[in-house]
RNA sequence: GGCAGGGUAGCUCAGUUGGUGAGAGCGCACGACUCAUAAUCGUGAGGUCGCGGGUUCGAAUCCCGCUCCUGCUACCA
């Protein structure tokens, strides 16, 4: 292990104020299942996901709790972000805060590096300020004044009129990169995807890119800018570098040289910082940009964008607490196209739940197992003649395991996840077809019995190996059961861009009871 | 308003550069089978391919108009 290309894979940086959802859930589970596949594919492979902690909100709903900012942050980490990253069974390899110190200081020195390069300088910002939000308004909460204040722009939450405030900033020279993003999305046209992300952005990059401001001096929870501590370091601009000094930046370069640069995995209404502000605080400070960006879609639920400050946002554990971490795993990534926005209802769920995981790969399982229990007393038989039944088997695990693991290179878990069930589909048919239990009728048909079971669980074997990145729970019971523990070790040491290779399950091992994997579930959702 | 993407069987979606009678999965109906989680396998029914024009020997696939949906339109997490 540990011994292939580097492949270091990010998510977002939760912001600890939010309330976790399906759609933070989503895009970790997604990170995860690709961070699995290539870790067990010998991939030298590291996972980063983690908090970010700072900014005016957080100060105040901090101070609106009684306590400090970092109290405040502690709490939210570990009673709710941590939580659901055991909820959904994620496996990350690091976990960063953007309060960590090793993240705090190293922002300041890759800041202090642009500024001593030129890249940052003072200037004013002017721009539309709430009295009563007591901030900055963004363009999406500015509307057009009505009644009395017809004419004049307002706050979209309290309706009253906005001034016109100015404010000593430190900016960033962003207009000078325009012209070198665009020639990097020219250039490697994989760095942003999919290519509906990839247009929009090349679309708004040609328009010209501004400079941005990246301090503010109005309040003070942020990392203080080096030279000027009157300042903190604009919230966006310090979050983004997590995905830097997590793997050592500033402090560790032997580790960062070997895991930079990274595949951010993003959604879609972060595109923007990661493909464009990103890029360009990389390219500014003489360090490589990200090997991709990739922009995944929405969850839309009865048709509507979810989202937090609707009440359309969902629970993860909602859905775990009834069909578990695996369905939640498996359903997602199996019902939506990577990088499209999907639609969720508990109905496709409970549908895909039944008719895939339960009867289709779970009652797979059951079928098999309990045949060679009955049959063979469990013991894994061995084959004898092969016949093109056979044959056909074995190219379509061999086809199946080489078209996922294509898919999963190009991050269409989806494919590869379908790709992966036409072995399902393939082994149940072939058992209907070969019909063991009429075989083992008949002693003279022993050897055939032997061989159609053991084709079964061979194709079982690699189920479990190529599932195992997105069902790890199912597919470790599975393996148990097969007895594969002890014939060929632990199911996340074997190799995963070998497992279509047959004939791996030794013919005398000895296989057990197996519980249902995907147990039916009789009472209707919702 | 501008830009981008999309409207294909009940549902979720595929449909290369226009060309055998428009596909998959699920659901539904019927049949087979019984090893299995009342599971499995087979067969079948179901569509004016958003609407209206046009190009063409021929268009879901190209062009024009209309309509509906979604996203982006920078300092919002």
């Amino acid at each position: 292990m540990a011994s292939g290309n580097s492949f270091y894979i990010t998510t977002p940086i939760f912001y600890v104020n939010d309330a976790p959802h399906i759609g933070h859930a989503y895009t970790e589970v997604a990170a995860d299942v690709l961070a699995r596949w290539h870790r067990q594919a010998g991939d030298d492979t590291w996972s980063l996901t983690g908090t970010d902690e700072h900014g005016e909100k957080i100060l105040r709903t901090a101070t609106a709790n009684g306590t400090t900012p970092k109290e405040w942050a502690d709490k939210l980490v570990t009673e709710a972000w941590k939580p659901l990253l055991a909820t959904i069974n994620i496996k990350n390899d690091d976990f960063i805060r953007t309060t960590d110190e090793r993240h705090e200081t190293n922002v300041q020195l890759f800041l202090q590096r642009l500024f001593d390069a030129g890249f940052v300088y003072s200037g004013e910002y002017e721009a539309l300020y709430c009295v009563g939000c007591e901030e900055f308004k963004p363009q999406s909460e500015i509307v057009d004044g009505t009644g009395p204040f017809e004419g004049q722009k307002v706050c979209a939450i309290h309706s009253k009129p906005l001034e016109l405030l100015q404010e000593k900033n430190y900016f960033f020279r962003m207009s000078d990169f325009t012209d070198r993003l665009l020639a990097l999305y020219e250039e490697r046209p994989e760095f942003i995807q999919p290519e509906s992300a990839r247009n929009e952005v090349i679309q708004f990059v040609k328009q010209g890119l501004s400079d941005l401001s990246i301090s503010r001096s109005s309040f003070d929870w942020g990392v203080k800018v080096p030279w000027d501590d009157s300042h903190v370091v604009y919230v966006w601009f310090d979050a983004l570098l997590n995905y830097v000094t997590a793997v050592g930046y500033g402090q560790d370069e032997e580790e960062f040289a070997r895991r930079w640069p990274a595949t951010h995995i993003v959604g879609k209404d972060i595109l923007r910082f990661h493909a464009v502000i990103w890029p360009a605080m990389l390219l500014a400070a003489g360090l490589e940009v990200p090997k991709q960006v990739f922009g995944h879609g929405w969850l839309l639920v009865g048709g509507e964008k979810m989202s937090k400050s609707k009440l359309t946002g969902i629970a993860p554990t909602e859905i775990t607490d009834t069909f578990g971490s695996d369905a939640f795993r498996y359903y997602f990534m199996r019902a939506i196209a990577f990088g499209q926005d999907g639609s969720f209802s508990w109905e496709d769920l409970s549908a895909r739940y039944q008719s895939e995981l339960a009867n289709g790969f779970g009652n797979l399982a059951s079928r098999v197992i309990a045949m060679v229990t009955r049959y063979f007393d469990g013991v894994v038989p061995a084959e004898a003649e092969r016949t093109d039944a056979e044959l056909v088997i074995h190219a379509e695990v061999s086809a199946a395991s080489d078209l996922a693991d294509a898919s999963m290179e190009k991050l269409a878990v989806h494919d590869a996840i379908a790709a992966i069930w036409r072995i399902v589909d393939e082994l149940n048919g072939y058992i209907t077809d070969q019909e063991p239990w009429a075989l083992s009728k008949d002693e003279a048909n022993r050897e055939r019995l032997g061989t159609v079971l053991y084709t079964a669980l061979e194709g079982l074997r690699a189920l479990a190996v190529l599932l195992s990145p997105v069902l790890p729970e199912a597919t470790a019971r599975l393996w148990t059961a097969l007895g594969a523990v002890g014939a060929l070790g632990a199911l996340e040491d074997q190799p995963l861009r070998e497992a279509g290779t047959w004939g791996q399950l030794p013919a005398g091992t000895q296989v057990s009871a197996l519980e249902a994997l995907f147990p039916r579930i009789e009472a209707t959702v919702n």
